[in-house]
DNA sequence: CGTCCATTTGAGGTGGATCAACCCTAGTGG
DNA sequence: CCACTAGGGTTGATCCACCTCAAATGGACG
């Protein structure tokens, strides 16, 4: 599987994070080497229910956790883009399966020598333990998101997350089509393109192409949301 | 609020609990002093965004935790029954209220002597890491329910649940209203009502009050699950 | 400059919400 | 004991936000 090139260190990541650095610091703190591997356009990383072998964090690209029902429907539980750690699980498998959105090169390091630094020492438990409660905390937003909210206000809510999370220069590349959009909202495609194509002609948004997208009023996309 | 009342009520040092009962565990090795404290129906345990002062486990009773829109409506994330670990944050404040259901008591320790503990015992640290991606796992099977299931998918992935959690004697003596199940499953409550009386019109659950629910087929109740 | 998707837009259908009675049943008090 | 009451639950009628199905448009890439 790893048969691809073994580069280490001097990684740049766009916008540096607490957690991400953390992640280094941990990885660099305890001499584990962290490996870089890439994927391409819709490359599954691991399955639902699969060993979970290793711990994973994104350098460049975006990937996308999901579960999916017998019949195919799908809910995307998160996006990960540049700096996020995905696949941190306490527990033997993967809960959710992952996929390259776009090409995507991340780092990664085996999980049974994360957990054995985290045996012996308690800072690093402490930040895993962190880690894993940030992706709680959004799983808790985004329940709040899928079960009570309008798709208008839904798609307010996730425009405002990718402004935070990927906007440089107050525009933002999506790297997701409108159906991952859709499949993390609770929502169709279509519903989700008409809510955009509202919010444009509400001069709230600007278009440079589908996926670039510039916010032109944060307050009322805001007011917008719940 | 909490502190104060402390003062003036008894208070009881819990009795030993069963095997399985990982925070007893903890907090007996580590010496922790678990106090008990009861709510009335309906009483508020803390608010949403409240400082994380304690970490609660049920003894008897029930919990909803859930977060509200400014308008009120509410998305309720997770029911919490006898055993449950609830209020469990590595972070300073609390991202969901919780409710006493019916009357409840609790078992409490003060957050900061099991943060006190896990900055010493990697052990301790590694459960609180479980219990917290046990949480997630469960939201992230909620957010699947909440973003793609149908009405009746979503009653009979909350019925096996229920049935799993506490059903004595294939019986199941729910605490909860249909408004909350309503609020838990994204639902409004009439919907949550037809979908049970359905399920009884086909014989596949048996009703002896509102509340008390048999399941008489639950290879058909899986069924109905996607 | 043609092909292939992704996206947008339109038209119509529907699952669950909303609004509105009505009906239990547990609790209360006479 | 029974009558009364109130809150929870059920059921019915109607509505509408979002889904489904369908077609047109656009954009990226050979």
């Amino acid at each position: 599987m790893l048969t691809q090139t073994l580069k280490t260190e001097a990684i740049k990541i766009a916008p540096a994070r607490p957690v991400s650095d953390q992640f280094g610091a941990i990885a660099r703190h305890v001499g584990l080497v962290a490996t870089e591997f890439s994927y391409r356009k819709d490359e599954e990383i691991y399955g639902e229910d699969e060993l979970a072998e290793y711990v994973y964090q994104v350098v460049s690209g975006a990937v996308r956790s999901y579960k999916l029902l017998s019949d195919g429907r799908r809910q995307i539980g998160a996006f990960h883009l540049p700096g996020d750690v995905f696949g941190l699980e306490p527990g033997q498998t993967h809960r959710l399966a992952a996929e390259a959105i776009i090409v995507t090169s991340v780092r990664l390091v085996a999980r049974a020598s994360l957990e054995r630094v985290a045996g012996t020492d308690v800072q690093v438990a402490r930040k895993l333990w962190a880690m894993t409660a940030g992706e709680l905390r959004h799983a808790e937003d985004h329940m709040l998101l899928l079960g009570r909210k309008t798709a208008m206000e839904r798609v307010a809510t996730f425009l405002l997350e990718m402004d935070r999370r990927l906007a440089v220069a107050s525009m933002m590349a999506l790297p997701m089509c409108r159906r991952d959009i859709g499949d993390y909202l609770g929502l169709t495609l279509e519903t989700v393109s008409r809510a955009l194509s509202q919010l444009h002609a509400q001069g709230i948004l600007g278009f440079s192409g589908a996926r670039q997208i510039v916010l032109r009023n944060r307050q009322r996309l805001h007011n917008l949301d719940a």
